[in-house]
DNA sequence: TCCCGAAGTTCGATTTAAATG
DNA sequence: GCATTTAAATCGAACTTCGGG
């Protein structure tokens, strides 16, 4: 390996030189043109390559980021990332990213990692279930800026961004209601999702501003799962319930995609077609969405917006450090936005 | 911060000592269990968490394997990841995952901060287009093991992993012919893209087998793009084609999963029912193929299993180099498997 | 005083060589 | 020679201090 010695050698100068005119530190004003050259010059013929573990034990910093995901074959994740990762990239930050599969010992393991590498932030997407998290304990004396994504903590050392789910909720069924549906269908999320109780509060508001009333009966809920595959299942046989049941609907508003897949498979499979007989309506917008037959309509979640987000409160949170400012935690709920494709219609 | 002296002043024994108990050296046989003890403890106490910079300008080892990605948004790409991701994990290597949208730019400045990270090996997902790839001129010199997934380069110092396109184009194929299709429409991919030709051929060499006979005017190409979603769109435009041209087919094999769920998309918008009037087998095996409805029949590639299999070569080569032992690329082709599911028909 | 460059110290852990009883 | 411990050198870059012109 070629060390900055090696570039004073071969430069004929100090390796103090060599860092000053490289680094272009402030005192490279004072070092006359025809020093840099000769100096860029055979660092660049020698192919030198600053070696970063002495530079960041010289000067504590990783210029590194940690992106724990809870589960990466999560749909919800991919757009998310892609945000994180370009905004990131664009603030020189690389991110290191590690997936924890909902499993309690990886995300142990993979935090005491992450610190071990001296990532300056990290940004948790907890896009799925498992609650008990007690980053807590490991991260608020580690005084690492931390946002996470998907899931508001009450803790205020810990920022956040969220969909405003209330919102999402209010639109879906609005949606429906205004295209004429009455008899209308819901699978709830699971009771232990954060999401789950705004959305559905949404939905309560929006068939009280219009009138509607909800059938006890034509409402189910998906049951706990760490596994968003469990979504797709689950709204199919939930689905298949409701058909058997035999009361009429007109329409179905999912708790996400997934589960609007699931509905639709059933839907179709007992001759019932969408949007023909029965409108379906998902939430989150997944890239699956737009190349479903039928397409679905859904309400977006602002997704690579969120992820971009997170590395903004990220990255200005180092600077807070580095600069030994006091960085509030901050709380974000950006709005979702009705995609309305061709698994709803009209019944007037 | 708390180093490894703080520990030593804090048990009362050198900094040697600690490094060698902390670590079990060879050396720790000699120091009695109190010594042990009373280290670890005071480790303990401190919560003292050795500096990896420190350790890695030491020992000159990172610990860590560099990922690219081609595009992360490709849902060829989460399988593998998850593959890779399992695999680096047990071996206790941190991967650092980058994703180089497919962009000559990105890539080349991802590929120097990794180097700059001192990554011990680099695994290198090709999904999707995006050829010259002149990697060797700054890979072949750093002797860093490397293992492509999905494309196989002329070169022999970076492995590869790939699967057996042209089985797969036989299966395919095969699978339609023994249920009785006769009449197949064909969408092939990219020429620019590797797996394009060796599909084709398995497809040709399956038709000569049954004595089946191609209509050339049933068999388009998939055009250039470096866009995943580019291939269903693409897929749902040339099967409109395909449908206003009114040569009949009663079964329609595309190049992969996302060009077959656009046929499917054409097919239905023009009533033409799948797999009731026409039957369609993708390839991949993405994540949606199982939720598609009517789910896809298609050809898998063994996506886990080919990025551990990655990760069993770079790991190989790692220790390859430690040992100062030569280690060869070596270029493996995995064998996929036909997945029936409701997107095919017997015409029987 | 201003400009230029070098010697020496520091970061934190590992390792070699060596000093004790 | 053996068990036990440690001082000092090392890794590579950056910064502080200082001297010569």
């Amino acid at each position: 390996m070629v060390t900055i010695r090696d570039v004073a050698k071969e430069s004929g100068f100090s390796s103090t030189t060599v860092s000053i005119v490289l680094n272009n530190a402030p005192l490279a004003r004072y070092i006359p043109p025809v020093t840099k050259k000769r100096i860029e010059r055979a660092a660049q013929k020698l192919g030198y390559r600053p070696n970063q573990f002495a530079r960041s034990l010289r000067s504590k910093r990783s210029h590194t980021v940690g992106v724990m995901v809870f589960d990466m074959t999560d749909p919800y994740c991919t757009l998310v990332l892609r945000g994180i990762e370009n905004t990131l990239y664009q603030s020189s930050y690389l991110p290191i990213l590690t997936d924890v599969h909902n499993e309690r010992s990886r995300f142990e393991r993979y935090l005491e990692m992450l610190l071990d590498r001296r990532i300056e932030g990290l940004i948790v997407l907890a896009n799925w279930l498992f609650l008990d998290i007690n980053l807590l304990a490991d991260l608020e004396k580690s005084s690492i800026p931390t946002a996470m994504i998907g899931c508001e903590l009450e803790t205020d050392s810990i920022s956040s961004v969220i969909v405003d789910n209330e919102v999402g909720g209010y639109l879906a069924l609005e949606h429906l209601h205004s295209l004429g549906h009455r008899k209308i269908a819901f699978i709830r999320g699971p009771k232990a999702l954060t999401d789950s109780s705004p959305r559905w509060r949404g939905i309560r508001n929006s068939a009280k501003a219009s009138g509607l009333e909800l059938d006890p009966r034509l409402i189910l809920d998906l049951p706990e799962s760490r596994d968003p595959m469990s979504s797709f299942e689950s709204g199919q046989k939930l689905t298949e319930e409701l058909i058997r049941q035999k009361r009429p609907f007109t329409a179905l508003l999912a708790f996400d995609d997934m589960s609007a897949f699931g509905a639709i498979r059933a839907l179709t499979r007992a001759g019932v077609r969408v949007p023909e007989h029965c409108s379906v309506i998902g939430f989150d917008d997944i890239a699956t969405s737009a190349l479903y037959t039928p397409s679905l309509t859904t309400v977006r979640q602002p997704m690579e917006a969120m992820g971009a987000s997170a590395v903004g409160i990220v990255v200005e949170g180092i600077n807070g450090v580095l600069e030994k400012r006091e960085i509030p935690a901050c709380h974000r709920k950006v709005a979702p936005e009705l995609v309305v494709r061709e698994s709803t219609r009209s019944l007037l």
